[in-house]
DNA sequence: TAATAGTATTAACATTGTTCAATATATTTG
DNA sequence: CAAATATATTGAACAATGTTAATACTATTA
């Protein structure tokens, strides 16, 4: 029965190689089941022998670009000096991913999840993925400076925060409306947070 | 010609106010032309001869909306210190606000305006509501003490971000996932935020 | 090779936004 | 006032989409 499960994998890959690829490409617009089902080299009904419906299958793919968007993230801020300073390269490295990938900024804030299931993981996975990214820098302040673990949680969920606040209102509500002064607002926010380490040190 | 203007407001406003009672009522899901024009008591198809499309109709409900919520958190408000106090109880009425209504929140926010057109001036609408609702205590605020205006503007568009911010994760992806723990970060972020103006003081 | 189980596909349906020709209504004019 | 004209309203129809169910196809196995 191992066979079986293989190709079921193979299936479900083809399905969501097809989906990240219409994703990046032609944007959430353009997907549907009979696009998705096109590039994948199939019909649109076999896709629904191995997804419950349209939004399991665009969901799983929130995994695939968490990686790719980390190791994009990763090789940005390489040469960035660990800690604070690491932490804003990797806040901007976050947000502009989004920027270049809008579909994926939909997908991931967005999109309606579906029926329970595989709900609230999937939320968290989003909810969770700029800390992540930053896990080992606020490990690296707090080894090397003395601050109310208070206080940084308190920071690393107005990062969070601000972070998505600004991609909502820059991506759906053309605010601000240059790309120059988005970047320039998204230093001066970024600035303001992290500056407040300097008045939390203990 | 007069008269057939009051007539065409009369029409538009018929449609307006079917939408926001299904807005308000069944929700975003339940809206759609035809539900619309049978709440207003005409055909689907009379709705195009007053609107380009069914988008244009359901954001010319934005501005009532935002003078119901303005009227709502003025009333919430009312017994609220000026000043510091009052912005803070400003922006918590907001956010509780779209929680009241979450198709008004994505209307707000998450609905994409169609084409060019009314497209800047709602968007810039949404963007600027807070802070509007702020204006009157930010002003008190100025008048007392002595802080750089770019302070101000960097804690206002904080307070806009992370508003935005939490709302999303809140509506979208159930982040926090009780209401009891969102109402709990919500003050703590917001109490983060207006610290600052304490720090800020020169 | 024939029966069976599993897989893929076509056909079909429901829902939605939108357009358009036909119908009903209102207004103007002789 | 009645005929002619302009305007408003409407149902029919189309295209796009998600989904299901019956049918055709393929591979496995007895």
């Amino acid at each position: 029965m191992v066979n079986k499960d293989i190709q079921e994998q193979r299936m479900k890959g083809y399905f969501m190689q097809a989906t990240k690829e219409l994703l990046k490409g032609e944007g959430l617009r353009s997907i549907n089941v009979r696009s998705i089902a096109a590039q994948a080299g199939y019909s649109y009904a076999t896709l629904y022998n191995y997804f419950r419906d349209v939004k399991e299958l665009v969901f799983l793919c929130v995994n695939d670009f968490q990686e790719e968007c980390a190791a994009e993230i990763r090789l940005k801020v390489e040469k960035t000096p660990p800690g604070q300073e690491r932490i804003k390269a990797i806040a901007k490295a976050y947000i502009a991913y989004f920027v270049q990938y809008p579909s994926v900024f939909n997908l991931f804030f967005i999109e309606k999840l579906g029926d329970i299931g595989q709900k609230q993981p999937t939320a968290n996975l989003i909810f969770t993925f700029l800390d992540g990214l930053c896990a080992d820098e606020w490990a690296y302040i707090i080894q090397n400076k003395n601050i109310d673990s208070k206080d940084i949680s308190t920071i690393k969920l107005q990062l969070n925060y601000v972070s998505a606040g600004m991609l909502l209102y820059y991506m759906n509500r053309i605010q601000p409306a240059g790309y120059q002064e988005f970047i320039e607002t998204i230093d001066l926010q970024i600035n303001a947070i992290m500056s407040r380490l300097e008045t939390a040190i203990s």
